[in-house]
DNA sequence: GATTGCGCGATTTTT
DNA sequence: TCGCGCAATC
C-alpha cells in the first residue's frame, strides 16, 4: 500500500480510493476531510490521471492555497502545479477571461467587487428617478443578487408573479426596471460582479456548447468542497461540467451549512444522490480535532435541529477540560475578561498568541475585544474589516490600471478622470455622460472623440491630455507587465508624488500604502513568472480540438449566426497553468477576488479576531465565542422561521467545533448598541449545553460596575496598581504601564489619526492680491503656513497655484477662495 | 477643489 | 456613539 494511504482510517481510504463515479463524502467538523481530498487528489495522480484533467473548487481562496499546497507536499514533486485548483469565483473568472468575448464582454472585463456594484445601482437608481433613500442600493444589491444566485435574470425577474409580489409587499416594485438597468450599464461597462461570474459562466455553457464540451473533456474529475453552501448557479455549473465522465466528488457537512443567505441550499447534498446512478456516500465521523467536552456540547446542541443527515461525531480525543460558559456585564467587560484570560493562559499554559481566537456573531462586536487587547499589548488581527484593495488611495491607483486596461469601464474613468486634479469639473463630466447616454457610445469614447461634442478649446485640450495619456499607458500593456505598467501609472500621474510631498501622518501612512501595492504586484509579477517556468501544462490553450459532435444544438447569436472560435474578436492571450500569464488585465481580476484574509501576513504571533463565518474551515486550541445573546445570537433578523433559527444554530456548532482544546463561551446581560446600553438576554442556544459538561462562572464586578466604576478584573488591577483610575499614580512624565503599552500589535496597518498641523497665522496677516502671483514666491495660508509656490496654473479667472507648504506638504490652492499673504 | 460642520441612519453573515 | 453624505465656507 502507497504510503500516503496508511495514515487513514477505514472511511477515509475508501473515500480517497473510490476514484471513478459519482462520490459524496459527509465529513463531520474536524474529520479530516482536506487530508481526504488532498489524499484523494494524489491518489488520483499516482493513478495515472493527468494533474491538469483535474479540478477542485473551493469556497475560499486560503482553502484552495492550502490544499494545493497540501498536495504537493505529498506528491514531492511540483507537478501538483497544474491542478486546477481554486474558488469557484477565480476558476470561473479564469475561463471568462478566455470566453467572455463570445457573450460580448471583453477578455479584458472589469470584476466588481460589492462597493462597485453598489456605486453603480446608485447611478442606475438616481438616473431612474427614483429615491436611493427608499431604494437603497444595499438592498436592492442584495435582492439582485440572490436572483442571479437563483438564475433569474432580469426579464424572468420583472415576469415572475411571486417575485414582483415580494417587490409590491416591500413597496420597492422598480426593482425590476433597477436590475434590468445594472445589468444593461455592467454589460455597457464591460464588466462583471461576483454574481456574474458564477452566472455568466452558466450561461456560457448551456449556450455553446463547444465550450461545454472543451470543458467536460478537460475536468475529467471534479472534487468540491463545502459542498452544503453551493447555491444553485454553483450547483448547475457542476452539474454540467461532470455530465460526461462523473467522476464528481463532494465533500460537505450538512450541519455547517451556513450561507444561506448567499442563496446557498442544503438540497444540493440530498440531491446529488438522485442526480447520479450509483453514488457511493462515505461518512467520516471520527474526529481528530477537539476535546471530548468540545464534541459533547457541539452534538448536544446540533441535535435540535431536525432534517438533518444522521452522524454521530466520536472522538478517541481525551475529555479534556470542561466548556467555560462566563456571564459578564456588559460587552466592554466582556471584552477585558477575554484580554485577561489570554493573557493568564499564555502564562500558565504556554500558549502563544497564535493559539487563540475570538469569534462573534457581526464584525461590530470585535470592538470590545480589540480595545482591551490593546490595553494588554496583546498582537491581534481582525480578519474581515476593511479590505487593504479597498482603502482610497489604493483604488485610485487601481482605477487608473482598471480604465487602461478596460476603457469600458465607467466606474473607474469617473474615479480618476480628475483624481489628480486637471481642471475636468462636475460640469464637463456630467455634460460627457449625457452624451455618452444619448449617443449610446462609452464615455471613454465621448472624451475620445470630444472635439465632436462642442466642448470648450480649453476643455478639450485638458480632455485630450488626459486621453492621450491614458492611451500612451496603454500601449505599454503589450510589452510590459502588470508592475511596470503600475509604476509608470504613478509616476506620470503624478500620484505617488502627491501622496509623497503630504507629510501628514495620514499622506505618510497612504504613500506607504501604494508602495505595498506596487511592492505586491511586483510579488504577483515574479511568482508567475517563476511558476511558469516549470508549468508543463497549458490551462486555456484555445488549441483544444472542438469537434462538437455529441451536443445536440449549434450555438447560435442573436443573429442566429453560429459563433464559435475566432470571430470578431482577437484571440485571448494564452494563459499557462497556474503560472504565466503576468499582464495588468489579468492582475486585476485576480485581486478583485482576495479577502483580506486571503493575504494572510497572519503567520504572525496574533490573537486572531473573526466573524464565525470566517472562521469556518479553521480550527485554533482556544477560542472564545462572544456575544451569546438573543437578538444577536440567534441574530434577531433570524428568530422569525425555524429554517432560519436552525442556521443560526448551525453557526454556533460551527463556531464550537473550532476549538481543539480549550472554549470559553461568553455573554454580557447588556451591550452599547447604536450609544446606548441594551439589555439582553442569555441566547437560547445556552439552555441547550448540557449542563454536566458546563462550567459557569461570573465574571464583573457587580455592583461595583453597576455604578459605573470600572474596577476590571483582578488580574488587570493587579498588574495596573489598586483600584480604580484615581488611585493611579501619575508620574509626570507619564510613564503609565503596563495597561497602556505601546507596544505595537501586529495587525495590519490601521490609518493613523489625522493629525491637522495646526498654523497660528502672522498678526499683521492680511490676504495680498494674488491675481499675479508667481511661482517661486513665498507665501502665508492662514491655517496652512508658510509656504513655496512651485506652480501656476488654471485659466485667468480661476487660477490655481501650486504651493509647497513648510509643514503641511504640497496643496492646491483656488486663489478666488483662498486668502493668502505674500510674503517675498 | 478642499475643508469643516451638521444631521441622520446604522448592525447579520461574504466571494 | 460613530461615520458618512451633504451643504456651506475658504
Amino acid at each position: 500500500m502507497q504510503e500516503y494511504l496508511k495514515g487513514l482510517n477505514e472511511p477515509q481510504r475508501e473515500a480517497v480510493t473510490h476514484l471513478n463515479g459519482p462520490l459524496m463524502i459527509i465529513a463531520g467538523a474536524g474529520s479530516g476531510k482536506t487530508k481526504v481530498l488532498t489524499t484523494r487528489i494524489a491518489h488520483l495522480m499516482a493513478n495515472g490521471v493527468d494533474a491538469f484533467n483535474i479540478l477542485a473548487l473551493t469556497f475560499t481562496n486560503k482553502a484552495a492555497a492550502e490544499m494545493k499546497e497540501r498536495v504537493e507536499k505529498i506528491l514531492g514533486n511540483t507537478e501538483a502545479r497544474s491542478l486546477y485548483i481554486g474558488t469557484f469565483h477565480s476558476v470561473f473568472a479564469r475561463i471568462l477571461r478566455a470566453e467572455a468575448p463570445r457573450i460580448g464582454f471583453p477578455n479584458n472585463f472589469t470584476i466588481y467587487d460589492t462597493d462597485d456594484s453598489r456605486s453603480v445601482l446608485k447611478t442606475v437608481i438616481n438616473e431612474l428617478n427614483l429615491d436611493d433613500k427608499h431604494y437603497k442600493p444595499n438592498i436592492v444589491h442584495n435582492r439582485i443578487s440572490q436572483a442571479k444566485n437563483g438564475l433569474v435574470g432580469p426579464a424572468e425577474y420583472a415576469t415572475d408573479y411571486y417575485i414582483q409580489q415580494e417587490d409590491m409587499r416591500s413597496n420597492r416594485p422598480a426593482i425590476a426596471q433597477v436590475y434590468q438597468a445594472y445589468s444593461v450599464r455592467c454589460f455597457k461597462n464591460g464588466a462583471m460582479d461576483f454574481d456574474d461570474l458564477l452566472l455568466k459562466m452558466y450561461e456560457l455553457l448551456r449556450d455553446f456548447p463547444e465550450v461545454l464540451y472543451k470543458y467536460q473533456h478537460k475536468f475529467k474529475y471534479i472534487m468540491i468542497d463545502e459542498y452544503q453552501d453551493t447555491n444553485a448557479v454553483q450547483y448547475q455549473i457542476t452539474k454540467l461540467l461532470a455530465a460526461v465522465h462523473e467522476n464528481i466528488c463532494v465533500v460537505g457537512d450538512d450541519a455547517q451549512s451556513i450561507y444561506s443567505f448567499r442563496g446557498a441550499t442544503i438540497e444540493n447534498i440530498f440531491q446529488f444522490q438522485k442526480d447520479y446512478d450509483d453514488v457511493k456516500v462515505v461518512k467520516l465521523e471520527q474526529n481528530y480535532r477537539s476535546t471530548q467536552s468540545i464534541l459533547n456540547i457541539a452534538n448536544e446542541v446540533i441535535k435540535n435541529n431536525k432534517g438533518q443527515i444522521p452522524k454521530a461525531l466520536w472522538t478517541e480525543n481525551e475529555n479534556g477540560e470542561k466548556i467555560r460558559l462566563v456571564r459578564t456585564m456588559t460587552d466592554n467587560e466582556e471584552g477585558r475578561f477575554v484580554a485577561d484570560t489570554i493573557q493568564e493562559q499564555k502564562l500558565r499554559n504556554h500558549y502563544y498568541n497564535k493559539d487563540f481566537a475570538i469569534l462573534y456573531r457581526t464584525n461590530a462586536q470585535s470592538r470590545s475585544f480589540e480595545e482591551s487587547l490593546r490595553k494588554m499589548g496583546i498582537a491581534y488581527r481582525i480578519y474581515g474589516g476593511v479590505s487593504f484593495y479597498q482603502r482610497k488611495e489604493i483604488k485610485d491607483l487601481l482605477a487608473y490600471l482598471r480604465v487602461i486596461v478596460n476603457t469600458r469601464d465607467e466606474e473607474a474613468l469617473k474615479r480618476i478622470i480628475n483624481y489628480p486634479v486637471r481642471g475636468i469639473g462636475k460640469t464637463t463630466i456630467e455634460k460627457a455622460v449625457i452624451i455618452a447616454n444619448e449617443q449610446n457610445i462609452t464615455l471613454w469614447e465621448v472624451l475620445m472623440r470630444a472635439a465632436e461634442f462642442g466642448f470648450k478649446a480649453g476643455t478639450l485640450e485638458i480632455l485630450q491630455n488626459f486621453t492621450t495619456m491614458i492611451r500612451y499607458f496603454q500601449s505599454m500593456l503589450k510589452t510590459k507587465n502588470a508592475y511596470d505598467v503600475a509604476v509608470q501609472v504613478g509616476k506620470h500621474t503624478n500620484l505617488v508624488k502627491e501622496l509623497f510631498s503630504d507629510k501628514t501622518s495620514e499622506g505618510l501612512a497612504r504613500y506607504e500604502n501604494i508602495q505595498e501595492l506596487l511592492n505586491s504586484i511586483k510579488e504577483w509579477v515574479d511568482d508567475r513568472v517563476n511558476r511558469a517556468q516549470i508549468d508543463e501544462d497549458g490551462f486555456i490553450t484555445n488549441d483544444i480540438t472542438i469537434t462538437p459532435s455529441s451536443p445536440a444544438s449549434q450555438p447560435a447569436g442573436d443573429d442566429g449566426v453560429i459563433t464559435g472560435e475566432g470571430g470578431l474578436t482577437p484571440s485571448p492571450p494564452v494563459e499557462r497553468g497556474q503560472g504565466g500569464e503576468v499582464s495588468l488585465g489579468s492582475y486585476l481580476q485576480q485581486i478583485t477576488l482576495l479577502t483580506d484574509a486571503d493575504e494572510d501576513k497572519g503567520n504572525g504571533d496574533v490573537v486572531k479576531l473573526m466573524t464565525i463565518h470566517a472562521a469556518k474551515g479553521l480550527e485554533f486550541s482556544v477560542v472564545f465565542v462572544g456575544g451569546v445573546e438573543e437578538t444577536l445570537f440567534p441574530s434577531a433578523m433570524s428568530i422569525n422561521t425555524r429554517e432560519e433559527l436552525e442556521e443560526e444554530r448551525r453557526l454556533f456548532y460551527v463556531a464550537v467545533t473550532r476549538a481543539k482544546a480549550r472554549l470559553w463561551i461568553t455573554y454580557a446581560n447588556a451591550r452599547y448598541r447604536f450609544g446606548s446600553l441594551v439589555q439582553n438576554e442569555p441566547s437560547r442556544f445556552l439552555e441547550e449545553l448540557p449542563a454536566e459538561h458546563i462550567d459557569k462562572s461570573y465574571a464583573g464586578g457587580g455592583a461595583r460596575n453597576q455604578s459605573g466604576v470600572n474596577m476590571g478584573s483582578a488580574f488587570e488591577r493587579m498588574h495596573r496598581g489598586f483600584g480604580n483610575e484615581s488611585n493611579y499614580q501619575y508620574s509626570d512624565t507619564g510613564s503609565k504601564k503596563p495597561a497602556t503599552s505601546n507596544q505595537k500589535p501586529s495587525y495590519l496597518p490601521v490609518a493613523p489619526k489625522p493629525q491637522p498641523v495646526n498654523h497660528i497665522p502672522s498678526a499683521d496677516f492680511v490676504a495680498s492680491d494674488t491675481s499675479n502671483l508667481q511661482a517661486g514666491q513665498k507665501v502665508e495660508h492662514q491655517k496652512f503656513g508658510f509656504g513655496l509656490v512651485t506652480k501656476m496654473e488654471g485659466s485667468a479667472h480661476n487660477p490655481i497655484a501650486t504651493v509647497k507648504f513648510d509643514v503641511n506638504g504640497e496643496k492646491k490652492i483656488m486663489l478666488n477662495y483662498a486668502k493668502l499673504r505674500i510674503v517675498e
